[in-house]
DNA sequence: ACGATCTGTACCAGATGCGAC
DNA sequence: AGTCGCATCTGGTACAGATCG
C-alpha cells in the first residue's frame, strides 16, 4: 500500500487493476478532488470550462464512482430491496422481471429476497439483510397474506411497498383490482344464462383469493344468486382437480352449470377432472379461469379468464416507489382492472331446466372416459 | 455532526435513529474498536473473557456492522450478481428462487438484473451496474445462446458461473445435461415402436435447444431411424400450435406418428393443433414434451415429458460458486440427467403399416373436431 | 526475550461544511 | 457572488507498535 502510493507519486502505478478513483480525476484535470464530486453530483458552483476539463477526465480513465464509498457516507446505496414469498408462478414473476427492468434502467439496483415460505422468522432474516445493505425502500410481493403482517411489524426505517389489493393501510400500495375483477368473472357468466356459479377458491392466506371470494360473493347476490359454500384450493392444478374430482362423483346430476376458478391452473385441473369423468366444458359446465397465463389459450378447451396485467403491475411499483422516494404526495397509481378475455371454455347453460335433479345429460358430444 | 459528536462524549445521544457502530460496541465493551473487529471477525488473540464482554456489547446494541464500510474496504462486497435473459418460464424462475434461497442462507446476497431480452447493449450496462456493486461473482441464467457470448466477451474481474449444457469452457457452467435427455425422449417413442419421429426445436439461439435437437438427432441415428428436418419454435404454445396446424394441413396421411416438442408448451400447442383437426394424441399420434412443468400433468391428454430438476440446479449454482469462491479446484457438480415422466400422451404407433400412405388411421375414438 | 493480547493509526473512496481567493 | 480547496466525516479492516506476564 505504501509503495504503491510512493510510486504514484512518482507517476509509476505498478497495479494495473486499480480502478480510478475520484483522486485520480482530480488529478488529470487538474482540480481537487471535491470539485470532481462536484460534478459528479451535478452540483453548482462549477465553472462550464472546469467541468469538461474534469468530465473529459473522466471518460479518459473510465472512472466510475464506488458505490460502496457512497453509500457509506450519503447512508443511501441506491438499491432496493425486493422480497418475494412464493412459488415461480407466472404472475409474480412476471411482476419481478418487468420490475427489476424498470429499476435498472431508473440506475436503481435491487437486491432480491425470495423464499418459496413466509415463516415469520425467515421472512425477518430476509429483511435485516436488506436492510444492513442500505436498501432505500423494500418491495414486498407475496403471494401470502401473513407476510405483509410480519414485515409490517419490523421496524423498517424506510418505506415498504407492497402488491396488495384488499386497500389495507400503514403501507404504500399497487395492485390490481381483484375484486372488480371477479365480479366481471361471475357478470360474465351469470350473462350467459348462469344461475348456480360455483367457485373454487384460493387459499385463505392470500389476500388476492379472498379480493375473489368477495367479488364473486357480491356480484351474485347484486343478482340474487345464491353462493355456495366456495371450496378452496391452493392455486395448484391438483387442487383443482381433486375439486374438479369430487363434484363429478357428489353422484346425481350436478347441482351448478357455472364454475369460477380462482386461477387458471386450478381451472385446467377442474376441466380436466370434468371431463374425465365424462361432463363436457362448456357443454355442461361452464368454467373461467382468473390470470390468462401464456397456456391458457391452448387448453382443450382454450380457458376463458380474466387478463392481469403484470408487466404494467411490475412498472407501476416502480413508479409508486420512484413517487414515494421523491417524497411526493402522489396518490399513487389507480389499481388496474383485470380484463376478460373469452374464449371457449363458457358458454350458455345445458338446458333451461327448472326441473331438479336431471340424470346425467345427453350430451354425448366430446365426452369420454381417460384413462 | 459536531454536536452530535459532543453530545454523545458528554453521555447524550440525541439521535435515536442512529445505529451503532463499532465505535459504540467498543466503548461499552471497554475495549478498543480493533478487538471489536476482531471478535467480528473470528481472529485469534482475544481472550475469551473480552469476546464474551465485546458479544454482549454486541447484542445489547443490537450492532450490525455495515456492509458499505466493510466493502468499501476489503473490496469485496458478499453479494453476487445475478443475470437472466428471457421471459418468467417456469425452469429458469425456479431455478433463480431457489438459486437465492440457498445464496442467502449462505449470507450472500443477490443483486439481480433480468432482461426481457438479451440485446448486447442493455446485457453490458447491467453486468456493469452489477460489477460497480463489487459483485463477488456473476451468475448467468439465459435463455439465449449469445447472451453468454457477450458476458463473456467483457472483462468482469470476478468468476462468471453460467447454466450452460454445452461443454464450453472459459466459465464455469452448472447444468442439466440436456443431450441425455433428448436422447432418452427419443428412446421413449422409439422404444414403443415409433420410427418415425419428428422434432419441434426450440429457438435456434437457444443453447438447449440445439443440445435437444443433438440428441434427438444422435439418438435417432443409432438406432438406423431418419431425421427429418426438425422444425423451429419459441418456446411458446403458439408456435407449437402453428407448426401443429401446419403439420395437420400437409394433405394426405401424416408421415410420422410421434413428435418430441422442445418444451412443455410447444407440446402443448401442438397436440391443442393436431387435436382440433381430428388427430387423436396418443392414439394417431404421441407427443413428448420437455420440462415438467406443473400443468402438464392436468393437459389433455397428461402430457409425458422429461422432468428437469430446476430446484437442484438453482442450489448447483450456488454449490459451485461457492467452490470457486473458495478457489478450490474441484471440477464442478456434475450434471443432472433428465428423468422420463410418462403418462398419456405418447403410445405404440397406430398401426404397424408398412405401406406407404395409408389414408387416415382407422382409430376412431377420442377424435373430434374443436370449435 | 517473547508470545499473547490489545491499542493506535493509516486507509478505503467518496460527500460535505466552511473558508479562501 | 461565484469558484474552488482544505479538513473532516462515514464505518469498517490492516498493519505496526505497545503492554504485560
Amino acid at each position: 500500500m505504501r509503495l504503491r502510493r510512493l510510486l504514484e507519486v512518482v507517476g509509476i502505478d505498478d497495479d494495473k487493476t486499480r480502478v480510478a478513483t475520484i483522486f485520480d480525476v482530480a488529478r488529470l484535470a487538474g482540480v481537487s478532488h471535491q470539485t470532481v464530486s462536484r460534478v459528479l453530483n451535478d452540483l453548482p458552483n462549477v465553472r462550464p470550462a472546469t467541468r469538461q476539463r474534469v468530465e473529459k477526465a473522466i471518460t479518459a480513465l473510465n472512472y466510475r464512482p464506488s458505490p460502496a464509498a457512497r453509500a457509506l457516507v450519503t447512508r443511501r446505496s441506491r438499491t432496493i430491496g425486493l422480497i418475494t414469498t412464493g412459488g415461480p408462478d407466472y404472475g409474480p414473476s412476471s411482476a419481478v422481471l418487468h420490475f427489476n427492468e424498470a429499476a435498472r434502467s431508473s440506475r436503481y439496483a435491487v437486491s432480491m429476497a425470495s423464499m418459496l415460505s413466509s415463516d415469520p422468522d425467515s421472512l425477518r432474516s430476509a429483511v435485516e439483510l436488506l436492510l444492513r445493505q442500505n436498501v432505500e425502500a423494500i418491495v414486498l410481493i407475496a403471494a401470502h397474506r401473513g407476510a405483509l403482517d410480519t414485515v409490517q411489524g419490523i421496524e423498517l426505517g424506510v418505506p415498504l411497498i407492497a402488491v396488495d389489493s384488499s386497500g389495507r393501510a400503514g403501507f404504500h400500495s399497487v395492485a390490481i383490482d381483484q375484486y372488480r375483477g371477479a365480479r366481471a368473472a361471475v357478470a360474465h357468466l351469470a350473462g350467459l344464462g348462469h344461475t348456480r356459479i360455483l367457485h373454487l377458491a384460493g387459499p385463505a392466506d392470500s389476500t388476492d383469493a379472498l379480493e375473489r371470494v368477495r367479488g364473486w360473493r357480491d356480484e351474485l347476490a347484486e343478482r340474487g344468486l345464491e353462493a355456495a359454500q366456495p371450496m378452496v384450493g391452493d392455486w395448484s392444478p391438483a387442487s383443482g382437480f381433486a375439486f374438479g374430482t369430487a363434484l363429478a362423483e357428489r353422484g346425481g346430476a350436478l347441482d351448478f352449470t357455472a364454475v369460477f376458478a380462482g386461477n387458471d391452473q386450478m381451472a385446467l385441473g377442474l376441466v380436466h377432472a370434468l371431463t374425465a369423468h365424462g361432463f363436457a366444458v362448456p357443454a355442461d359446465v361452464s368454467v373461467i379461469g382468473f390470470d390468462d397465463i401464456p397456456e391458457s389459450a391452448y387448453f382443450a378447451p382454450p380457458l376463458t379468464t380474466m387478463r392481469q396485467d403484470f408487466d404494467s403491475l411490475g412498472r407501476d411499483i416502480l413508479f409508486t416507489l420512484l413517487a414515494v422516494l421523491a417524497d411526493e404526495e402522489s396518490s399513487g397509481v389507480p389499481p388496474m382492472v383485470p380484463e376478460l378475455v373469452i374464449r371457449s371454455s363458457t358458454a350458455p347453460p345445458p338446458v333451461p331446466s327448472p326441473t331438479s335433479g336431471p340424470d346425467v345429460g345427453a350430451a354425448d358430444v366430446g365426452r369420454r372416459a381417460r384413462r
